[in-house]
RNA sequence: GCCGGGAUGGCGGAAUUGGUAGACGCACGGGACUCAAAAUCCCGCGGUGGCAACACCAUGGGGGUUCGAUUCCCCCUCCCGGCACCA
């Protein structure tokens, strides 16, 4: 064995050997129970970043962990390769997206070799292959012929200078990124799926997986199931006239029916139609309805905005008293939101409340609570809480479950309304207006309308050579992409121009890998694999894409392609690697970033920083504070320093030995060398050991105290690393308890034989607990200890139980609670024996000082408290 | 604004089911080795008081439950993630 330890040489030798013997290549049948590990799918964005590297680090370090229990366990890879950042980069260099992904996924895929991640590469997928899209779109097709897919229009945020839809991420305080421009609502036709309609089941099989309880939590909010009325305030003469539209009336949802005689007036979105009607003529409203739709789309900004709103001089009635009711436009109702109307009870609603206060409308009090006193002046939280109707004439006096009843049954008899379950989740609109996406499959025939692209005709491929100008897809400006004809009638026609989410090509990529290359979109071997055991991902996905990838797992079901109701068993929701970020505004009303080693900074007395300036021209930029690693803020820390400086052990050893996986991470680099100089000195220790003369391992016999002191702290260790690789997915303690064993082991001065033999034992399983995380030296200092054999095929060291057997144990004394003492009992004591000896301890009585104890609590193996 | 999460020494963190607060590291200080430096090794390292033994205080802030609270409950502050077209 070599006596430095030289890990740029090590390292690529270790991986080469692992890539010729097919290390990692996992078989799709196996006697060994399977093991489907699977990390979010990265997007290629030039290179790999911290977060990156703690992802796949912790997945790593589950397989082999796994592979030695003896499973056989898959850990692949694949590229989240269409989006947004491509057609930037494209626009800023002129390469076609294309190549700059492919080149972004090769040099990506470097650096997971150098990592020697434990990926089995012959199941790589790139979703902007067409071998994989062609599936979104075969996909797409059959769920349109089910009715799960359908067309309807949606609102986009609008730059009215470059003409062209803009992403959320895209609008900055209101204003387009690259014009400055005030950013408009626009409606265009769309195609969407209905999740909603898996709404109910989504929801429930939530109980069944072992995610976080808070990941689960998040998604039964954003489904948000309530149970509420819809009914219809019937529109009143002038109305019925005006709008000509068939209709009774309003239709509205509400979850608090109770409240019905509390309604006061009622608002429409400004996009509403009621809302357009009362603007002919009325050039007032006409202005404001103009103005709402100013800004963009998304909910932080409507939820956080002054809330304004007008008379449309259009009046309904209220379902039991025929009263007047006026409608309002508000600019807080939101079109694409359940009807686009609400009723509005300012006696027991905060928003409507406000609402009516500015604008000086009625307000009446139709709910008491405990006959609590309610004021018109100011608003109470308690306002809305359950009640007893009062005001409500032949309501007055039910408490709220009844009064919905009741409210429901008269305006069922109406033939106005009825109890109905809604949900805050809504359709998924999948139509997108770029170019670096899957095309959707549909021809548009002026004589046959809509026409799927027959499946013989797929993939409908995307053109690859194209280059945006920022002002539209470039798609919709190339004839030999959309010039076609209809699959139908074989007339001229135009294909749809618009691509799909990119959200479609993560919801089942994990499929594929374990259908690699099939001739379907997924075979049989999807069955063995599926479900799978452990996904890994950024919290930030709690939401969306775990969402979809649910809901299509469903739809496939659904579909007979696949046997399983549910993708992901095991969830682990990896925290975030922060970093600072720092911008300037240009010119234009645009926004411009700069990654920390361009910027130096200025920090007060607490370490805050309070100033930036670019180190290049010394000019001030702002601090946004701290936030996740991005490729469009500009503030990821590429690991290839870190790995070209110390190597790839050292890198995955120091992101698993910072933080616990789901604590986000504020990146430092202080004490990356700590984590090599301890690498260094394991390789000293195990070289000085093998250079005294390997010899065969511990296994039974007499021991000296010291020794078998030793033996139990090895196996306690070899317990808790298990516990935590396997259980709590906490690799931070499980290294710092290998610490600990290697640090009791560097005390041990005796080299008997028996104590060599001891040291054998421990070394080799303290290589074996650390392999999971650092494979490379691992593997170097395994071959050292036991030549002729290979790490890899090792199994997880075994617990001898008679190690772990103690004859005394020290229990902690406390009186009142605060720590007084230790004492030593036998393993076997009683009680009443502890509570003695604990009671006779001389810290205890001078603290008891005389007095009876009111009280002694034992906790059996932890403490004794005294309480006087 | 709404939903979810977080806050523990100078720093990262530990305390797994309510039971010794600060494991294991980083940084720092002192010492050994050295002509010197680096590397390595040894010692110290939450605060206050004390020569010391030791005592008291301390887990973002305020209150509560308990023999005992970093952990459970209520209120508050700040930070992070998500909010449907970043991925």
């Amino acid at each position: 064995m070599e006596s430095q330890y030289r890990p740029r040489e090590l390292e690529p030798r270790i991986q080469q050997h692992w890539a010729a013997t097919r290390a990692f290549v996992a078989p799709d049948a196996s006697p060994k129970p399977k093991y489907y590990c699977v990390s979010m799918l990265p997007y290629p964005s030039g290179k790999l970043h911290m977060g990156h590297v703690r992802n796949y680090t912790i997945n790593d370090a589950l397989y082999h962990f796994m592979r030695m229990k003896g499973f056989n366990v898959l850990f692949p890879m694949g590229w989240d390769a269409f989006g947004l950042p491509a057609e930037n980069a494209a626009m800023a260099n002129k390469v076609p997206p294309a190549k700059w992904t492919r080149d972004n996924i090769a040099y990506m895929k470097k650096q997971c070799q150098a990592m020697g991640w434990a990926i089995d590469w012959t199941r790589e997928v790139a979703t902007c292959s067409p071998d994989y899209y062609r599936w979104n779109q075969w996909f797409f097709l059959r769920l349109r012929e089910k009715g799960i897919v359908y067309k309807k229009s949606g609102v986009v945020n609008w730059d009215p200078v470059d003409m062209t839809v803009l992403a959320n991420e895209q609008v900055i305080d209101g204003r387009g990124w690259r014009t400055g421009a005030v950013v408009e609502k626009r409606e265009i036709p769309m195609w969407y799926m209905r999740i909603t309609d898996y709404a109910d089941e989504l929801l429930d099989s939530l109980d069944g997986l072992g995610w976080p309880e808070q990941v689960k939590q998040m998604q039964r909010n954003w489904i948000g199931r309530s149970e509420g009325v819809e009914f219809t305030l019937p529109y009143d003469e002038e109305t019925a006239r005006r709008m000509n539209d068939g209709k009774r009336g309003l239709k509205v949802f509400t979850t608090r029916a109770d409240t019905i005689m509390g309604i006061t007036f009622a608002a429409v979105a400004a996009e509403h139609p009621l809302a357009a009607e009362a603007a002919k003529g009325n050039a007032k409203l006409a202005a404001f309805i103009e103005e709402c739709k100013k800004g963009g789309t998304q909910e932080a900004d409507f939820a956080t905005m002054e809330k304004k709103g007008m008379p449309t001089g259009l009046s309904v009635r209220h379902p039991f008293t025929e009263q007047g009711i006026e409608v309002w436009v508000g600019n807080y109702v939101l079109i694409g939101y359940g009807e686009g109307a609400v009723m509005a009870v300012p006696g027991h609603d905060e928003r409507d409340f406000a609402f009516a206060k500015k604008y000086d409308l009625p307000i009446k009090q139709v709910i008491d609570v405990d006959g609590k006193a309610y004021s018109f002046d100011a608003w109470a939280p308690w306002y809305e809480e359950a009640g007893r109707n009062i005001n409500s004439g032949p309501y007055d006096g039910l408490p709220q479950k009844a009064a919905i009843d009741a409210i429901a049954g008269a305006l069922e008899k109406l033939g106005l309304g009825r109890k109905r379950v809604q949900y805050r989740l809504r359709d998924w609109g999948i139509s997108r207006q770029r170019y670096w996406g899957t095309p959707i499959p549909i021809v548009l025939c002026p004589k046959c309308g809509e026409v799927g692209v027959p499946d013989d005709q797929l993939p409908v491929r995307l053109p690859e050579d194209l280059v945006s100008d920022g002002s539209g897809s470039p798609l919709a400006k190339t004839p030999s992409f959309y010039e076609t004809r209809c699959p139908k009638c074989a007339g001229p026609a135009r294909r749809d121009t618009d691509t799909m989410d990119t959200f479609v090509d993560s919801s089942w990529y994990y499929l594929r890998y374990v259908s690699a290359n099939a001739k379907t979109m997924v075979d049989e071997r999807a069955r063995y694999w599926m479900p799978m055991d452990q996904y890994i991902g950024g919290i930030e996905h709690a939401i969306l894409h775990l969402l979809y990838a649910r809901f299509w797992t469903k739809a496939m079901r659904d579909l007979g392609l696949i046997g399983i109701d549910e993708p992901f068993a095991n969830l682990l929701t990896q925290g975030m690697v922060l970093n600072h970020i720092f911008s300037r505004r240009t010119g234009k009303g645009g926004i411009e970033y700069f990654a920390p080693e361009e910027v130096e900074t200025t920090v007060d007395a607490e370490g805050k920083i309070t100033g930036a300036k670019l180190k290049a021209d010394a000019s001030p930029i702002d601090y946004e504070g701290i936030g996740t690693m991005s490729k469009s803020k500009r503030n990821g820390v590429d690991p290839q320093d870190m790995i070209e400086e110390y190597g790839a052990d050292t890198s995955r050893f120091y992101v698993m030995q910072a933080n616990p996986p789901t604590d986000t991470m504020l990146w430092s680099d202080q004490s990356v060398a700590g984590s090599f100089k301890f690498l260094r000195g394991l390789w000293a220790t195990v070289h000085q050991h093998v250079e005294a003369g390997i010899v065969p391992r511990f296994m039974s016999g007499e021991l000296t105290t010291e020794l078998s002191q030793l033996r139990f702290k090895l196996h306690k260790t070899i317990e808790k690393v298990a516990d935590d690789y396997g259980r709590r997915l906490q690799f931070n303690t499980a290294i710092a308890a290998i610490r600990e064993l290697l640090n009791l082991h560097e005390t041990l001065k005796d080299r008997s034989p028996v104590a060599r033999a001891v040291a054998q034992e421990l070394l080799e399983d303290a290589v074996l607990l650390l392999s999971p995380i650092v494979p490379h030296i691992a593997t170097a200092l395994w071959s050292g200890l036991r030549p002729g054999t290979e790490l890899i095929d090792q199994p997880w060291p075994a617990v001898d139980p008679l190690a772990l057997v103690q004859d005394e144990i020290e229990l902690v004394v406390q009186v009142n609670g605060k720590l007084r003492g230790h004492i030593r009992v036998p393993a076997s004591a009683t009680r009443d024996h502890i509570e003695a000896l604990a009671l006779k301890d001389e810290a205890v009585q001078k603290f008891v000082n005389g007095q009876t104890p009111k009280k002694v609590v034992v906790v059996p193996g932890r403490l004794v408290n005294v309480v006087v």
